[in-house]
DNA sequence: CCGTACCCTAGTTT
DNA sequence: AAAACTAGGGTAC
């Protein structure tokens, strides 16, 4: 493999590897020492494979070091959107006690944008689960159905393909743990396997429209498709509303509570700052989860 | 718009 | 100690 260095200076507002790794927005990377997301322990390699193409990074004082089977920059760019000015993001969310406790505390977090039909399955499977076991359902997923890819006698698997998933059957899902959520992933494979309907036809929709577009996928409800619509589709405005989310406006937006997904959303979203409110819903989320919040 | 069923695992309570 | 109970990043019907 190739390896080389992107160097820290030339990321705007930095990078902390762990926080937009393992803060629940992404499944798409596994730890060198196996874990799956459940420890604090920051450090190590994180691995993944895109397009048949093996990438490891890790944080070091330098900046990002990287292996890869090609020269990974750009992707590692798009994937971890290192070319976001985090600064200017920051700045633009409007003063608020707990939203910059989160951003103070986990600065270097940024979103990501990972493979939309990755992204889809992934959040399908987030239905009512914990992060680590989230992951550990990914990684059976790759490992069950997945491409092998052997570099320097290493096996890594892709994630697998629609059609491939599409194929397997709802017990073989339900022996990976994926519990009533195996007959969502088996049927929204299917619609993108046949060609029916694909996560990226939301592209070039007004958020709300592509919102809308997204629930058409068996297991996508609203919040879903807001995960599919930020951690990969690029849109930033949207502020996914889960648990922890909600009881957050419970006790510090109350006005934001409208009674219904769509208006809260509208209200906690404008209260955000609106652009980049999705930004503060995940510094928020990972600050709220983490146990750090004090404000 | 509202209520309920749905898998599964780890942690807590009887 | 074994068995209930509970909750965890919702969605379909």
């Amino acid at each position: 493999m190739e390896h080389g260095l992107i160097p820290g200076e030339e990321l705007v507002g930095g990078i902390d590897l762990f926080s937009t790794i393992e803060s629940g927005q992404t499944y798409c990377w596994r730890r060198e020492d196996g874990r799956t997301y459940e420890s604090t322990e920051r450090g190590g390699w994180y691995t993944t494979v895109v397009d048949g193409e093996v990438l490891r990074v890790r944080q070091v004082e330098a900046g990002l070091e990287w292996e890869a089977t090609t020269d990974p920059v750009d992707r590692l760019t798009y994937l971890l959107r290192l070319d976001d000015d985090l600064d200017a993001i920051l700045a633009a969310t409007p003063e608020d006690p707990l939203i910059g406790e989160a951003y103070r505390t986990h600065r270097g977090l940024r979103l990501v944008r990972d493979p939309p039909f990755r992204c889809l399955i992934s959040f399908i499977c987030s239905a009512q689960m914990q992060v680590p076991r989230i992951h550990r359902m990914q990684v059976a997923l790759s490992e069950t159905f997945g491409e092998a890819v052997a570099v320097d006698g290493e096996t890594y698997h892709a994630f697998p393909t629609p059609e491939r998933l599409a194929r397997a059957s709802e017990e073989e899902l339900r022996e990976l743990s994926l519990g009533y959520r195996a007959p969502y992933v088996k049927a929204t494979a299917e619609m993108v396997a046949a060609g029916e309907a694909h996560p990226e036809e939301a592209l070039g929709l007004g958020y709300e429209a592509a919102r809308e577009s997204l629930t058409r996928f068996v297991g996508v409800g609203e919040k879903v498709a807001d995960c599919v619509l930020l951690f990969s589709l690029g849109y930033l405005q949207a502020v996914p509303l889960d648990t922890w989310i909600r009881s957050a406006i419970e006790e510090h937006y109350p006005e934001c509570d409208r009674g219904n997904y769509r208006e809260t959303s509208r209200a906690i979203r404008e209260r955000f700052g609106g652009e980049y409110a999705g930004y503060a819903q995940t510094y928020l989320f990972h600050h709220l989860r983490t146990g750090a919040a004090t404000a």
